[in-house]
DNA sequence: ACTATATATTCGGATCGGTGTATATACTTT
DNA sequence: AAAGTATATACACCGATCCGAATATATAGT
């Protein structure tokens, strides 16, 4: 079970709170998109959502070869408010700001195929 | 200024955690207090809460010999909203909940004398 | 089966943060 | 000024954690 310590453990680290503040706007990334909004090698952001999902703070999902992660469904709702209260205080954070941009920006995006497989999100 | 990082930072040791908890209940407490309410030694409460003070989560006021703590007058809003998120994430916490049991047994706490100085709350 | 791509894990080393013990400082009382 | 109480700091040590690099696993396409 997600206590507010594993919380704050989860989030102390600079890496996995990039990564949890994207989801905060996105819903659900694949482990390239997290490396690439982050500039960051694929081990070190790998290892960081590995212990995510460990502590229950996020839930993976394998489509293919890729791997999307997602903020966990049973999120206590105190740890909503953490989240919300965090990006609060992050807003004007530079930092998180061009995470963002340059996700957005990120060509080639794998497409997400939810469930049934029916609908295909690609950009254009 | 405080940052989500820094209190993060800051509340991700137990020590200091169980202190911010007691002064949401407290609102004012020395080190002696503290220390009786956790059963720790009185130099590591007071290197916690120092560093409490210097992250600007709390304030410290001189009383005499007595030195009180309480949460930082400035604490942003939504640092506010993470402190009772997480102490919402808490309840059922034995070890909190007994910390503050332990605190209210205390004999002979300090009397906090406010601003003037005119009344002294020593308990008869 | 072989290659390519995406993700996960392992390992050794470096760093950071917490701890206990001892000691220093501040204030009060006599 | 000396002694007592409250608090803060210094130092050496230890364990947790993060990192880079290499390697392992999983899936897709041919």
């Amino acid at each position: 079970m997600l206590t507010p310590e594993i919380l704050m453990q989860s989030l102390v680290d600079e890496t996995r709170l990039r990564c949890v503040m994207l989801l905060l706007a996105e819903t659900e990334l694949c482990v390239c998109e997290f490396g690439y909004a982050l500039g960051e090698v694929q081990p070190k952001i790998s290892r960081h959502l590995g212990k995510l999902r460990e502590n229950k703070v996020m839930q993976d999902r394998r489509a293919g070869q890729w791997v999307h992660y997602r903020l966990h469904p049973d999120l206590p709702p105190w740890a909503g408010t953490m989240l919300q209260a965090i990006a609060q205080g992050l807003e004007g954070s530079e930092i998180h700001r061009s995470d963002l941009e340059r996700l957005r920006a990120m060509p080639d995006r794998p497409g997400r195929c939810f469930g049934t497989g029916a609908g295909d999100a690609a950009p254009d």
